[in-house]
DNA sequence: CCTAAGTCGAACAGTAATGTTCGAGATCAT
DNA sequence: ATGATCTCGAACATTACTGTTCGACTTAGG
């Protein structure tokens, strides 16, 4: 059952049909197998050849996607200071939410539900756990349900990358601004802000 | 070319399509035709006899449901202490968004790009006038771009729709969350963030 | 250099949606 | 109650996409 080894221009094209699913699917996530394989600068008929189906392919896309985020997130110390920690976690994961951020809207179309709130479990509940570390120790605001809190973590960082995309957010201001803007949004009521650019390589 | 009064079963027809319309693309951006009329309860041949085209249709859904907005809208003193003011804003803005909130994904498919943007222009524009407001009073934060902030907001209320539809937030939470979350993520950086439940009704 | 592996375009079948046409029948309005 | 208005299902043309098959061609690699 042991897949032989790919010639080398297959294993390029392969690689560049990836890419240009990825981009092409983050920018529509309507767009046709046509347009992602000229994309790729390749035939239908060889997209079809390494790739079964329509469903097949973008499962690929964001099983590459998920394992990078996984690789750039797990190396984040989500000990110390909650507010550090959440800037150190804002920073790692930007840079995967630009880049495949719009992907889950392609996903949600072509994958069983399941499988979405499984992918969607494992980073959810590392935030989690890291807010409510800082609410245990007073840090993070307790008045709302933390559910709550990480879909605003997630809808802001997804916010941000539409809005680099629109041009409206220039992209090396973005990390900062979700950053400020998560720290006064978690800062409990009665107590200050925290200033994000202490918190942060203040350059 | 005025459009003859319509016969009394027709109106109603065209009601419940719109009705149906709403409802349906809100659920499913992609809701076919088909599904629409069947869940107005009519034949999709008497749908084509009141709306030219599925462009038209949804058009005419965006109509209404900003027709509302602006209605519930232009009600909300914007004056006076301006945390105050973006309380009474989302009070006031919460439901539209509940009931119609998805349906901007469906007219971003068939509307061209300069209508969505004019559309929005004028809601952003209310929410950016505040906004300054309050900045220019030391009561919102200046460190970041205006358009971002606004940004939040919009995404804030959206993301708060989509947690009450999936069952993780209550409805009748939800107005109070939102503005939670807003007046701790607009508060300046050094500041001391309000307590919302001072600044709504008491109970 | 020669063969197996890979590519490509064209043509095909299948599906699903939009929009149109027709005529028979129901419903409102006067 | 009678005619205009409206509804409805079925059938049709059109378009767009997915996925497959075929045979001729190019390329990798020993």
């Amino acid at each position: 059952m042991t897949t032989r080894p790919l010639r080398a221009d297959a294993r390029r094209n392969v690689e560049a049909i990836l890419d240009a699913a990825t981009t092409c699917l983050a920018r529509d996530p309507d767009a046709s197998i046509n347009d992602i394989a000229k994309a790729a600068g390749v035939g239908r008929v060889t997209l079809y050849g390494h790739f079964e189906s329509r469903a097949v392919l973008v499962a690929a896309v964001v099983a590459r996607a998920m394992a990078e985020a996984e690789a750039s997130l797990r190396g984040v110390d989500l000990t110390g200071d909650p507010a550090a920690a959440l800037v150190r976690l804002i920073d790692a994961s930007w840079q995967t939410t630009l880049r495949y951020g719009a992907l889950v809207v392609a996903a949600e179309k072509s994958m069983p539900v399941a499988d979405m709130a499984a992918a969607h479990d494992e980073p959810r509940e590392r935030v989690r756990g890291l807010l409510e570390h800082g609410r245990a120790e007073g840090r993070f605001r307790t008045d709302l349900p933390v559910s709550w809190l990480v879909t605003t973590l997630h809808t802001v960082t997804h916010a941000a990358a539409t809005s680099v995309y629109d041009g409206e957010l220039a992209p090396d201001e973005a990390a900062r601004a979700i950053a400020a803007t998560m720290l006064g949004l978690l800062t409990p009521p009665g107590e200050v802000v925290p200033d994000v650019d202490i918190l942060r390589g203040v350059g």
